[in-house]
DNA sequence: AAAGCTAAAAATCTCGAGAAAATGTGTTGA
DNA sequence: TCAACACATTTTCTCGAGATTTTTAGCTTT
């Protein structure tokens, strides 16, 4: 059956199939608009301008609004509507040890129990990241769209075979808040280090179905990319923080690191 | 109007507060008759026929449901309603191991943060239980829930001091569903084993802060607690299984355990 | 009988308007 | 200058009714 509701490791890029009912439409708009930041962290959701911006109903928007809750993307409180899931520093490191911890042991089971379609799903996925990468390398106009993109896919065809969907499913929900922080990280400064080294070693390894060496480096991949926020956020203090409290009223650009020394005063 | 049961302990989710509107308390009503198994797994939530039983409007009920998919209690299929998440065997099984991964090592961060006031916490927890247990033994009316709510308490009190949210959140998640399915098994027999020492001996290891110990006695515990589910289900063919495809038509009753034993007789 | 088509019934999905609550603004008084 | 109160605006929350889709039931045909 076709699940309204999917995570992200779930739905492939390209809709194979259209939105069957404006709620989801919504839903799938209003997530994309948050990973890739154009409702950043901390926002307020307002129904009353959301409903023109994405032409439906206040009722309709606002069920999309809850369908948001489950991916963690959006918070509801009380009697005062929704919002932007905050990101702190503290939480994307939380983010990324988790997702080692679990993305690991998939892949261990992935490894275990992959078959030779599985295998052949693998190599193709890696096919297609190289050409996005060799495209990022070459700086072409909309090329980080389809590297996310590929970048995803490889991810998941790695712990495709794992048996669990209960992992394979919360490895959705994580790989969909790391890449929203990570699309943050790309606005102040394109990716510095060989990554694409890195999903190559991932790649030979899990091939040869080292499984030891797979987990190994794919952990301190996951992790690497991480260490980098950090480092990122250290020489732009407040490129994260102020976005959990400051919450942007009305789509208002990030003031980011003006304010943070103020509140003290 | 709102609340009409007449426990003193109703709800066990963390907020102790009112519902401070109508969405949520109509979702904390599902949810908790999903867990309890008054809206069995795989039936069909027509929202005609439960806004009248929760006293709502369709499209607050309908708001409602959506939330419940965060819990993954639900399930959207678009433009064909909601429906109860089903659960099979291989299911239950998925969520006990993964549940054993991400609670063994909370546990463990758990042991390693955790200062006095931890320490108090999970006493105080494991006393309460340890009196549950005494009254369920004696067979008094009501204890059933009493025990769960605090068997539910001495695990999360286990792991509240590892630093993790999300394994934290996902943890939940998983406790959630386990116990939709362990209620459901307490219809046909109740717990034959001795959960007690089980537990004690946890918290012993726990107490003693020996990591090992405790965390390989925590993982032989939630894994025994599937086993028992999963030799009932071998006793009782179809206990689970049905439940998924067969998703009662209207509120019909799944007569689970009568069928069930009549089976074998 | 089984399969296929048509019409009625039920359920889902959607919107706009109105009540309740929260937020923002201005005024008054110490 | 600051605090507190009252009022006005915004926003959330809620419901009922109408349009679209799915499901069911009955009827015809092979």
């Amino acid at each position: 059956m076709n699940q309204m509701h999917a995570h992200a490791f779930d739905i492939g890029g390209p809709p194979l199939d259209e939105p069957k009912t404006l709620v989801e439409g919504a839903y799938r708009q209003l997530r994309r608009d948050i990973i890739e930041g154009r409702h950043p962290p901390g926002e307020k959701l307002r129904v009353e301008h959301l409903k023109d911006q994405y032409q439906v109903g206040a009722g309709t928007l606002r069920e999309a609004l809850a369908l948001l809750v489950s991916d963690s993307l959006v918070v509801a409180q009380g009697q005062r509507g929704f919002r932007v899931s905050p990101i702190s520093l503290s939480d994307i490191e939380d983010i990324t040890r988790t997702r080692v911890l679990l993305e690991c042991e998939a892949l261990r089971q992935s490894m275990t129990a992959g078959d030779e379609a599985w295998e052949a799903d693998v190599v193709s996925a890696f096919h297609r990241l190289t050409r996005a990468e060799e495209k990022l390398a070459s700086d072409v106009e909309g090329a980080v769209n389809e590297w996310e993109e590929r970048n995803r896919l490889f991810h998941e065809k790695l712990i495709a075979a794992c048996p669990s969907r209960w992992t394979r499913q919360f490895l959705g929900v994580l790989y969909q808040q790391s890449e929203r922080y990570r699309r943050i990280s790309v606005l102040t400064r394109p990716v510095p280090r060989d990554v694409h080294d890195e999903h190559e070693k991932i790649f030979e390894a899990t091939i040869a179905r080292d499984t030891k060496t797979a987990t190994k480096l794919l952990g301190g991949h996951i992790m690497r990319t991480f260490r980098a926020i950090e480092s990122l956020a250290e020489l732009h203090p407040g490129v994260f923080q102020p976005l959990q409290a400051a919450a942007a009223e009305n789509g208002a650009r990030p003031a980011v690191a003006n304010d943070a020394a103020r509140d003290k005063s």
